[in-house]
RNA sequence: GCACCCAUAGCUCAGCUGGAUAGAGCAACGGUUUUCUAAACCGUCGGUCUCAGGUUCGAAUCCUGAUGGGUGUACCA
């Protein structure tokens, strides 16, 4: 609509001498009530044109249907300018729409994006919180990638520390030699079920500690099993052979079990980085900020940064032992990561109890004088309740990823048999089109919330597959498809309508605004607006598709453009989706 | 204590840089199929946008304060 916003501002100009820039102009879309495409808000413009809103309007209005061919007519409501654009204008936008390969879809602009996300410890399986952050670290590089980016998709692997101890010694003392062969347990199961074990355990040694008189805190220092695993952490450290060996072990088991999950939720990455290599990283870094000035160090030799002009705290970066931090790793592996791609952007897909620590790094960094550090961007999403509260492992609260998709193809295999749609489908037709529907719903569920607010999930009430859903734009593209097919021989290529009716016009409006939504989603780093976008356009479909015969059309022509409008959309429903990791059928 | 985030219909959520009578879905109730897939379409019901001030021609949106909820504030990651 930028000529729109050009043609006002020379209107303002002609007829009250006033100068304005394109962001002095609001235009909205035209409420469904009234008449019109877009609204242009006149109110700010009455300052300098010393009349009325509703003058002001009407002459605004007049100067724009005399000077530009596309505005077919005007109205105004309540000073409210609301401008009808020539059908010929949507016509010609459908036509260089259709006839556009990857419609919506940015050529590339030659920029590089750093995506890192899912970043899983190795000592346990993945819950529903990971589903969440795996989904949208996916989306978000897909979204990222369509508006012209090239995107490296990376997973930081936090494959060491005392927590990856515990379920090592755990298995030791009580695994009798099982494996997931022996077990049939899958390789991540199999090792959080001894992160379990640890944790039974160590309580008991607490209690029995504190029956001996012992204070909490002092007994949680002193029980045998903590103490251990402390020693197994120091021995990884020094390389034993033996504690290393029982390490890769016990990763590859978990590694086995990740991919698995990965595969079933869609997601992949382009790189990845392990902690074990990178957690020695960032000590350089911090010799470079002593050196600049930047941290200082304390009379015990630790060193810290003073962000208290920045309304922060003092921040510890090195222990006083000289040992590294959470902070000092991340300071590393930033750089790890520039060095090894030069991103102009690097997004950062992690929960929003960590924004502290981000904006500290981030602002470290920028300190330092990274030129990088400004492209650094965490993308911080909220946490997943369950009815019950939140999710905490230890409890037993959570909620598996494995279970979870396992019962999401389950309730969509239950509800599409219900429906009896599917009776002609083979076995394994079934078993692929259950997958994408049950996937479908979930993904969808959880994507179409901005990822910034929390998010509530009830598994018990199991996901809906009718109305504002997955499944209901899944169906959309199925039933155009059926049209299609039936259409048999149509070749409706390149077919350019001469009039369009009021759903066609709008049908052609929604399709209009996807680059401008994939733009957006980019920007933001938000596939929910990618989401409501394609559910507004499904519904939009489903209503043409209701009112509007497309094959039973006496009319050669008029059948051929709405299979062209249908296919587009379907088109657009299919690239829209696969940015959620969606998948749709051809039938369903 | 201090810092940050959130609050919209019974429930789950939209609401773009302030703009018209605040929108969807679910739930509830009613209607639509001899016609291209009814996982659809149409309608009814449902709101003091947590509260109180302020800025503005105009505030769910911006500012201040209060209340309620969440998170962080480790020589943990």
């Amino acid at each position: 609509m930028e000529f729109i916003i050009q043609k006002t501002l020379e209107a303002v100009q002609t007829l009250y001498n006033q100068t304005l820039t394109s962001s002095d102009i609001t235009l909205q879309e035209t409420r469904k009530e009234f008449e019109g495409d877009v609204t242009v808000v006149v109110f700010p413009f009455t300052r300098f044109s010393k009349k009325s809103p509703d003058v002001t309007a009407q002459e605004i209005g007049e100067f724009l249907k005399q000077n530009v061919t596309e505005i077919a007519d005007f109205n105004v409501i309540k000073g409210f300018l609301n401008i009808v654009i020539d059908d010929s204008y949507w016509i010609n936008r459908y036509k260089t729409n259709a006839s556009t390969s990857n419609f919506g879809f940015a050529p590339s602009n030659g920029k590089k994006v750093m995506v890192e996300y899912s970043s899983p410890n190795t000592n346990k399986p993945l819950h529903l919180g990971h589903v969440r952050n795996n989904l949208l670290g996916y989306s978000v590089a897909q979204i990222i990638g369509a508006a012209g980016y090239e995107v490296i998709k990376t997973n930081l692997v936090n494959d060491r520390g005392i927590h990856i101890c515990k379920s090592m010694l755990a298995w030791q003392k009580f695994g009798n030699g099982e494996t997931p062969e022996s077990s049939g347990l899958k390789g991540d199961h199999l090792v959080g079920k001894y992160y379990v074990i640890f944790d039974k355990e160590y309580k008991k040694q607490i209690d029995e500690l504190k029956a001996q008189g012992l204070a909490e805190d002092e007994a949680k220092k002193q029980a045998p099993l903590i103490i251990e695993s402390q020693q197994m952490l120091q021995k990884w450290e020094e390389g034993d052979t033996a504690v290393i060996e029982l390490w890769k072990m016990m990763n590859s088991w978990v590694y086995a079990g990740f991919n698995v999950t990965y595969n079933n939720l869609g997601v992949n990455f382009d790189k990845y980085y392990y902690e074990s290599n990178t957690y020695l990283l960032g000590k350089d870094i911090i010799e470079e900020g002593l050196a600049k000035g930047v941290f200082f160090r304390k009379p015990d030799s630790s060193v810290w940064i003073d962000l208290t002009a920045d309304g922060l705290d003092e921040k510890l970066v090195l222990r006083s032992d000289g040992t590294s931090v959470y902070i000092t790793q991340d300071l590393g592996t930033a750089e790890l990561k520039h060095d090894d791609f030069q991103m102009d952007k690097s997004v950062y897909v992690v929960g929003n109890e960590q924004d502290y620590h981000f904006k500290v790094l981030f602002l470290i960094l920028d300190k330092l004088g990274k030129s990088w550090a400004k492209g650094l961007y965490h993308l911080s999403y909220g946490m997943v309740d369950l009815p019950s509260g939140k999710m905490k492992s230890r409890e037993g609260t959570v909620v598996d990823a494995d279970d979870l998709l396992d019962e999401m193809i389950d309730t969509a295999r239950q509800h599409t048999e219900d429906l009896g749609k599917v009776d002609d489908f083979t076995e394994e037709e079934k078993i692929e089109l259950f997958r994408k529907i049950g996937l479908g719903a979930l993904k969808y569920h959880l994507l179409k919330v901005d990822p910034k607010k929390r998010l509530m999930f009830d598994p018990n009430e199991s996901i809906d597959f009718q109305g504002h859903t997955g499944p209901f734009i899944q169906y959309t593209y199925a039933r155009i498809k059926s049209v299609i097919r039936k259409s048999e021989q149509a070749d409706f290529a390149g077919i350019v309508p001469e009039t369009i009716n009021k759903d066609e016009r709008e049908l052609i409006q929604q399709l209009d605004k996807f680059p401008t939504i994939i733009a957006d989603a980019a920007e933001n780093y938000n596939p929910a607006s990618v989401a409501n976008y394609l559910y507004e356009l499904a519904k939009g479909y489903n209503k043409f598709y209701h009112d509007n015969p497309i094959l039973k059309n006496e009319d050669e022509e008029l059948k051929k453009f709405r299979l062209a409008l249908s296919s587009l959309t379907a088109d657009v429903l299919n690239r829209g989706t696969s940015l959620l990791g969606i998948e749709v059928p051809e039938r369903m």
